[in-house]
DNA sequence: TGTACATTCTTGTATATACAAGTCTGTGTA
DNA sequence: TACACAGACTTGTATATACAAGAATGTACA
């Protein structure tokens, strides 16, 4: 600092200064260089290495805090938090492993595969114009033969455009779309409903049975990849789902 | 403002001064006085208002931002958010105040109040011997005298002690518990299941209804505090538990 | 040997200031 | 009338500075 005139400059032309900082302190966590319970660099320290005031060295150490990246303590420091809290449903994001760890066979039917236009509802969670062309697909996945999961899933294709030709029984769609496009956020929203005819027939369950029925929207910075309807029967799979909070 | 000395002070002697803003906001919130899509008073005035400088007034509007409470935008201003676009298991932790939100009338059934003995279960989520003594609760939750949610609750008397003598009318186990008990963690499950005889009863629906079930633990540094079973009807009532990753 | 205290880190709160950038409104000109 | 543009707001980014307060370390004194 000092010798440039104070303030503004804005420079790149685009992000903020701060957002370069926390980009960097992601990327040393992504990579492993810093592990869970290092120390990161002080206020201090980081202002003098990106050559910005301590405040805008703050905020990215209190955003990334906010973000649960990071832990700040005064007087101790700031360290890398722990990778994720819980189990916070990483058993529905990814359960053809989850049931490999039970020791059970995981195998998957394909119901639908296709390209459709996309409805007034799909085009507004994939942010597309209604009547674009998605992908969409219907597979139900099988814990030891047994149906315990309905996936819905509607896809976009400009972000997506091989969706239609993968072999999904080597790797779920989930999978296969947390390895093609990086995903910067999920939302989800979960629910109770009785089971519809489409669910019921395909996870063998009479109509109406109790089901917790997940929504998942994902996005990457390029726009959201997709959008899933995600439904177990309550009573044949005890899915927990844990959060914190 | 200026002429005091600058910064510090702290007066209060406990809480920063950009709490008391917030704590301002979302009292003219929650109390009706600024509705949703209320435009809220600027940086400037709040800073006046308040004898601030703009920069704290500013960070208790980025921190109800970051919250999800208020809504800003660059030229126009800053807005009171949806009462909540689908939830984020607000409801479901503080679940009068989500109703009062949605101006709606809280009301709620004490269906038992008593002293018993735990189960292997109970003992086990609370962290007491078989056989201890608990509290046990049941409460029925009611929305515009609609029943929206069954609350069966286990809590340590150990660490509270008055929980029998509580006026649940007033505040709801789980604000009165908050209050007593600060709370460190909370674990959340969250299953499907038709609603039992307890539950149809208690919610005035069906045996074998679809409901969410959200099992809540609740952990203060002196040990498990309470341990709730809430049951909401899927049908009547959408629970949206939006979720972020 | 121990305890008390000063020093030096750290993060936390608060201010005053500067300029960038989006949004609206009113005014003046073609 | 229609358009351009200047102002007057708003929020957003960035800095320099000041002091408060928690935590660790070393030093001096009893």
């Amino acid at each position: 600092m000092s010798s440039q005139n104070p303030a503004t400059t804005t420079e790149t032309g685009s992000q903020p200064r701060y957002a370069a900082i926390k980009a960097h302190i992601r990327t040393q966590i992504e990579s492993g260089e810093w592990p869970a319970h290092f120390r990161v660099p002080s206020e201090n320290q980081l202002s003098q290495d990106f050559s910005v005031s301590r405040m805008t060295a703050r905020r990215a150490l209190s955003e990334l805090t906010d973000e649960g990246v990071l832990i700040r303590s005064q007087g101790l420091g700031t360290f890398v938090a722990e990778p994720v809290p819980a189990g916070s449903l990483l058993e529905v994001r990814n359960i053809a492993d989850e049931i490999a760890a039970r020791g059970h066979s995981y195998a998957n039917r394909i119901l639908k595969l296709e390209q459709t236009t996309a409805s007034t509802e799909v085009a507004v969670a994939l942010g597309l114009a209604e009547g674009a062309a998605v992908y969409h697909s219907i597979i139900v996945h099988l814990d030891n033969d047994l149906p315990i999961q309905f996936e819905e899933r509607y896809t976009n294709p400009t972000l997506v455009p091989e969706y239609l030709h993968q072999d999904f029984t080597a790797a779920t769609p989930n999978e296969y779309l947390t390895r093609v496009a990086p995903l910067t956020e999920v939302d989800t929203t979960v629910e109770a409903i009785g089971a519809d005819d489409a669910v019921s027939s395909a996870l063998e369950i009479k109509a109406g049975t109790a089901c917790l029925q997940i929504w998942r929207r994902t996005k990457s910075s390029a726009g959201t990849v997709s959008f899933a309807r995600l439904v177990h029967p309550g009573n044949r799979y005890r899915l927990g789902a844990q959060l914190r909070f």
